[in-house]
DNA sequence: ATGTCGCCTACGAGGCGA
């Protein structure tokens, strides 16, 4: 089965180029971030025509994820129990399915704007009822293969950006967001994509020819428990899909499972 | 270069988010 995550920055836009690479890199299951519609906005005849089956959770302009499968999708969970809100409102982040007995999860978590900004307190605990929810999850039911995917928004490494000196006082690459980042780990989740590709940004902000010279980021990721790891047999990043005509500013990470 | 995208409203161009 393969299996990939990727923020496609508005599926209205890329609905084309998304279906396309779903068909030629002969994906299984998508998670998708950034879908940016409700759902009676969401181009789902393209998908059906190419095979895939759409669950979704878009509630404005803003955010939203979803599946694209070839396999049904099993209950589905829209957000996470205690997954804080935004000034009172529940934003469309989080949602979980099952995939032949395979748990996934497509999330986009929220970016901080700012060390200052009130989304950057949100994002931390966002994080970290994230990690309390899946850790109890994975504790309960180690036998269930589970993999959060999407993007964290946060770079790990230091080498995850370009330059990390000019990142000082910047989100994404703080000693909280990296602890949060962590945290998954402490509960028995690892990056699965990372052993098997071990350089490479998944993300080239559009402005400052930013792709050109290779100026990016790796903040998406593919994080499983033991069980899910254990039957991974190749991973990639599609770098390819940052180029050409109207590209996502991400790319799709894609793991290969037995 | 404050250099780009994509969404919204509401019909042109500004505001917001990343």
């Amino acid at each position: 089965m393969r299996i990939a995550t990727w923020n496609v920055n508005s599926i209205r836009t890329r609905v084309g180029r998304v279906v396309d690479w779903l068909v030629r890199s002969d994906i299984d299951v998508l998670a998708m971030q950034e879908i940016k519609c409700k759902p009676e906005q969401f181009p789902y005849e393209a998908f059906e025509n190419a095979g895939y089956k759409v669950v979704l959770h878009g509630l404005n302009q803003w955010n939203g994820v979803a599946f694209a499968s070839k396999i049904v999708a099993e209950d589905v969970e829209i957000g996470f129990d205690g997954m804080p809100q935004f000034k009172e409102v529940s934003e469309a982040r989080a949602i979980g399915a099952t995939f032949n007995g395979v748990r996934l999860w497509s999330l986009y978590v929220p970016n901080g704007r700012t060390l200052e900004d009130p989304h950057y307190s949100y994002k931390l605990e966002w994080l970290e009822a994230l990690a309390s929810r899946i850790g109890e999850q994975v504790y309960h039911e180690p036998e269930i293969p589970l993999a959060l995917m999407g993007d964290f928004n946060i770079a790990p490494l230091d080498t995850d950006v370009w330059n990390i000196d000019d990142f000082a006082g910047a989100t994404h690459v703080s000693k909280p967001e990296r602890q949060a980042f962590t945290a998954f780990e402490e509960i028995g989740l690892t990056d699965v994509i990372r052993p098997l590709v071990p350089t490479g940004y998944t993300y080239w902000d559009y402005q400052q020819l930013r792709f050109p010279k290779n100026e990016g980021m790796r903040i998406d990721f593919i994080l499983g428990n033991d069980e899910f790891a254990s039957r991974v047999t190749g991973a990639s990043i599609e770098r390819e899909e940052r180029k050409g005509e109207g590209p996502s500013d991400h790319v799709p990470v894609v793991a290969t499972i037995s």
